[in-house]
DNA sequence: TTGTATGCGTTATCAG
DNA sequence: CTGATAACGCATACAA
């Protein structure tokens, strides 16, 4: 900048005012700016971000902590969020939180934040004290807000999926194609999770619906965790007829696992997801699925993290928002065998 | 750090000095040192990365520029990355490329680029230039390195896969079967999936085996593109016995689409993928495909991108590096029917 | 209408 | 051993 300053025979300060046209008082520049622009164009002119930022001005950065990016529910999150993001103008930096063992890295990441204009969490991350302490001390200064966070928690903003009207739409459909032997499976690190399996136990403790011991199956989200279900589920001495998985990813483990045992879905056994990745419409059979509206609620959470006015703007008490999801009726949900 | 220097009652650039043990001519400083740590213990001392930057300092940050974060390979991808970038102590940036009219937006996220230390494109994007030329541009400054672009890029460095070998390897399998009747489907408007076609086309004319119009379908990348292609294929009037399908998702898709129509894989069908993402092992049939060693790619990738020694290291001519896939042979593939 | 000077938070150089 | 001070690139209050 100071060599086009140079270049065009004027001050730094003027080129400065006429690159982001800066609204003077006494109206504009007649034909300096022509000479600026040319000699910006002829130097190719690109504005150094620290410069600016160290001036205040915001990095148009936005954070993403996501708790497993290999997740495909998550993939689609990321993309979403990168696409809501860039309309906005932001770009997405991003954090992982993988496993424990990363806590101290994300750490970093986190602090880096001071960089970000803004933090979204993607999924529930409270199994990582230390990061979410160092999330909430960072949420003074940038907002922090948590998507797919299960219940809401104080400190930070929230976006979230009605997981009991899921859970309880996923059921009724169940129950209405005549099941009673209905199983959940679902991974219970997981607090968005560990919510589902609530509203799936006060559904069936509501209709007064048989659930023998190991109905409620524990796996990790994982592909081999439904398999892993899914063997156990067959395993129990009174098998169910159809199960509601936590996760869609789960649900396709499981319908692998059935076709390997030679179990006929859905002839012989139900099987409902959640979440409805893309891979859902896709599975043999096509998954029935809980269908999360993840572009509305990425979209929400981008605004909550980027636009101030917003924040505390009215009909979003404490910073929560919540969304219906809706059900998707495919192929791997049918009537149990008479 | 001006406050805590004030606290610690020493000047600024003392504080500084001990911050970042800089090597000092005359040895440390004895006990003042404990003073300034603890008071920026105290204060929650950052250091602001922004002038940090300013004064020349890397930014830890990795560009990625993805052609479709939603396609599952692309994914994973990103996620190996993040992984791997986060080891080396880099963050990633996010820059789609999604769709043609992204173009300007992608070109922002390059010239932000000046932000990264290196930047590193997933997947071919030639068929956006104007994103291209910029990248060569700004290649003059920090590292570019492009990875899944198919054929070697001057101007940039290059990581790729031997998708002759590749391909080659898919086809031997399925004429070992016993197919003589295979077909292709791939989206040609990536130039690494071109790679695959020609490598097709050079494979079954080295055979002398029989290739019938319509036996090479060009397909959207996406699950139902593999579906369209599919019926077409079984559309033809002399049906082909196997396809070699250029990425997994596209075989994905067609797997779906054969569940469908009734037609059994492996028994009627056999059909073999490209990629091996991690889905591949639970469809039904699971998917016998190419496996893509993809961290191995991404690691040399991230490599390339920051470390300056390795970047011009003999045995890496032109800055290529290439990787040979290898076969997985699960359960979608058998011999044709007699 | 345009030029000058100052500060943002750090690091590095150069004196004390 | 440590304190001043310049410089990084930009925006802006102030002077001309």
């Amino acid at each position: 900048m100071k060599d086009i300053a140079k270049a065009a025979g004027v001050a730094q300060s003027t080129v400065s005012r006429i690159l982001n046209d800066t609204p003077l008082p006494v109206p504009i520049s007649p034909e300096t700016r022509e000479r600026v622009l040319a000699a910006a164009e002829e130097l190719a002119y690109r504005p150094n971000p620290h410069a600016r930022g160290l001036r205040g001005a915001p990095t148009m950065l936005l954070g993403a902590i996501v708790r497993d990016a290999t997740d495909p529910f998550f993939a689609g999150a990321i993309d979403a969020l990168s696409l809501e993001a860039r309309q906005r103008g932001y770009s997405v930096v991003l954090g992982h939180a993988r496993a424990r063992a990363d806590e101290a890295l994300a750490l970093a990441a986190v602090l880096e934040a001071r960089q970000c204009d803004g933090i979204v969490i993607v999924g529930d991350m409270r199994s990582q004290p230390r990061l979410m302490e160092d999330l909430e001390s960072v949420h003074v200064h940038v907002p922090v807000v948590a998507v797919w966070h299960g219940a809401h928690q104080e400190g930070f903003l929230t976006v979230n999926v009605d997981n009991r009207h899921g859970i309880a739409t996923a059921l009724r459909h169940l129950t209405g194609l005549g099941h009673r032997r209905i199983a959940f499976v679902g991974d219970p690190e997981h607090g968005d999770i560990r919510e589902r399996q609530a509203a799936y136990e006060a559904y069936v403790a509501g209709r007064g619906l048989e659930v023998p011991p190991g109905y409620v199956q524990h796996a990790r989200n994982t592909f081999a965790g439904g398999v892993a279900a899914f063997e156990a589920l067959m395993a129990l001495p009174e098998r169910p007829t159809a199960v509601a998985a936590a996760t869609d990813v789960l649900a396709i483990g499981m319908l692998h696992a059935a076709a390997d045992q030679g179990i006929a879905v859905p002839d012989e056994f139900s099987v409902i997801g959640f979440d409805d990745i893309p891979f859902a419409e896709m599975t043999v059979p096509a998954l029935t699925t809980v269908r999360m509206p993840v572009e509305k609620m990425i979209k929400a959470a981008v605004e909550m993290a980027v636009d101030k006015r917003l924040r505390n703007a009215a009909g979003t008490p404490r910073g929560l928002r919540m969304f219906r999801p809706t059900i998707v009726v495919r192929r791997s949900t049918a009537g149990p065998r008479p």
